[in-house]
DNA sequence: GATGAATGAGGGTTCATTCAT
DNA sequence: AATGAATGAACCCTCATTCAT
């Protein structure tokens, strides 16, 4: 008698089923914002009863709450950039920006859906900036000061270079949001444009 | 009758009204956000009847709208960026951030009330991009072409690079909003880093 | 131009609605309970739209509370208890369980919507008790002592006594409210039989 | 094998848990009313699945039906009121105050848990009426029809006497749910003044 | 019999918008 | 132009009930 498996199966259904409805409401987040966006909409489009959301989260506000948990758990930012010392500096930062760009790919919309809300939320802002931002600052941080101590690299004050660097890669993912088609279409010349100025410098020093 | 006096006065009057409103609603909107925001919190901060609102504006979205409309009227970015080709470029570029740094002083919260909608309203997002965004980045853009042309700057493609300072400006902006106490207590000290390692590269040339 | 006359005529009317609402969730809440009574119901035997409910009522309790003020305010329960002490004492009694009945038959769905919630509602059971009962209950005390110290009647401590009549009253309403015919139909006797018993005694002391 | 012994503890058991679940929703509908009682509370508060109450109850509204069974079969109010004749009259009047303060102290909630809903609800009404009310009433009656005929006492019209002692107990009920602390805490003064008054009358017959 | 996840109809409440004054 | 009461569509959420396990 295949019950264990069978009450497994359901068991990893039920776990799953989360997954889904917190993907399905960051995409409609994404696509047309937290408030426009009402719980029929997800429902719907996780293919629930609007009953059944709410035995998986408390409320519409835990939804956001859930997808930044998602995003904290599965993005590690600051795996990205603790990164590998003993690499080329210029290959880390080369190394930075495209898994920036896959995870943008992967789950931009994610990051859309709560960005638009952290920006006049603000305990989903403090949320944010501690369980996703602060992170990826401080692994940043500390691999440039290890780096400069190294010699790698000269940048000043690693705690606002490391501002200045994820600032950047933001305002980058914000330029894409908003539809501009040079971001879009060049990003890897983009990535050239920045690597060069970043490690060579823009002033002409000849 | 001196009917005209009279009305200009009223003119202005009612312009300036117009102004209050624009501003009572922003900064509730970059406050608690544009859905949490009544017209009935707007009227109220604004000091006038909820009926008033809709002698000035036809419906709520076009307060934001307005908003977006007043910004680039008030902010002119393009003269920010346009700069004077004499001048030298370091100084040019801290000129910016200096010219950034003010207005967010001024006017950020106008800035945040429109950028949460941005991120999910397609509308409002071209409006933004078409009137503050592409000015910006053209002048910019054509800027550093000129720098470049005239052997002052080397950023290769400075359609990109154009993007990547834009870019970089508007992510210390978000960091700003997310209240990162670093970006807000150090500016000067993170403009110097940054105009550091854009224009002597942040790679040991030694 | 009768623009006085008109706009304290809307007053009058603007007035006047918050009590056809009262009358109307109160004449619902009799027939079919509080909470199978909906606002929309209430909006339309009152004859305005949900949305003007809240105008004049904060929530759907609001209602109740609202009754509760209501009866306390048209009922002046102290007064009919307070009597007249030159009146008989026999004449006096009689004239309390006349008055008890017109109150009953004018506005009794009144305190039948409000009894079934006040006995499960600590909140409203507490504001019925303060602002209704014991008014009445101190009255008719009052009433009761200085009766018994001119010598008019003999009910060993009053205090009690206005509880025993007190309750009997609330006690028939219940019965009359159960349907039990032989309440509804024989008031008048019923009168007489109270009034003989609370007098001389249903002891036989021949 | 012995299915019958066996069957039968399970029907004991499951009998008692029926009486359980009844005692656990009475005691929450008294507290908090029958439609703030949810059914997960009174599965959680019988130490049962929600699932399971619906193998005891057809649906909600059979639980108040429930109670009042309850209440029927285990009161026999009519008992309380048939009495003896040979007693005293007094002290059958004194018997019954006890009883039925006794009866309040031991199931007073499952009373009050249903006499709210009784008040709006016409059918639950009635069913309260013709299994509780009127048996009690006729009892009553009878009782004092013989002792009249005996010339134990005067009561003039037996039925409306009796509605008139009934109805004094449910109003002494009420009191207490109310909360009047004089009812509560000088239950044997009140039973002392009401038999006195009932008896003696409160006229001044000197 | 027992469980509890899934359901979806329905309710209270909000709020942008209108319009008579 | 200014007002603010009236409106009603729409939303979030609850909860009695069902049913597969």
């Amino acid at each position: 008698m295949d019950k264990d498996p069978s009450s497994s199966r359901r068991e990893r259904r039920i776990a799953y089923r989360r997954t889904l409805i917190l993907e399905a409401a960051a995409r409609l987040f994404a696509e047309k914002g937290f408030h426009r966006t009402t719980t029929r909409d997800i429902a719907e489009a996780a293919d629930v009863s609007e009953g059944t959301l709410y035995n998986y989260f408390e409320n519409k506000d835990e939804l956001l709450m859930g997808i930044i948990t998602y995003l904290a758990s599965t993005q590690h930012l600051e795996a990205d950039y603790e990164g590998i010392l003993s690499g080329d500096a210029r290959e880390y930062l080369h190394s930075i920006l495209r898994a920036r760009r896959e995870a943008i790919e992967q789950s931009g919309y994610m990051l859309q859906s709560v960005l638009s809300e952290i920006l006049v939320n603000p305990e989903l802002r403090q949320r944010y900036y501690q369980e996703l931002m602060l992170p990826a600052l401080r692994s940043l941080e500390e691999n440039l000061r290890e780096r400069q101590e190294a010699g790698q690299v000269q940048v000043g004050n690693p705690v606002l270079a490391a501002r200045m660097l994820i600032g950047l890669m933001q305002g980058l993912f914000l330029l894409e949001v908003l539809g501009d088609p040079e971001v879009h279409n060049n990003w890897d010349e983009l990535t050239e444009v920045i690597l060069s100025i970043l490690f060579d410098g823009a002033g002409n020093q000849d």
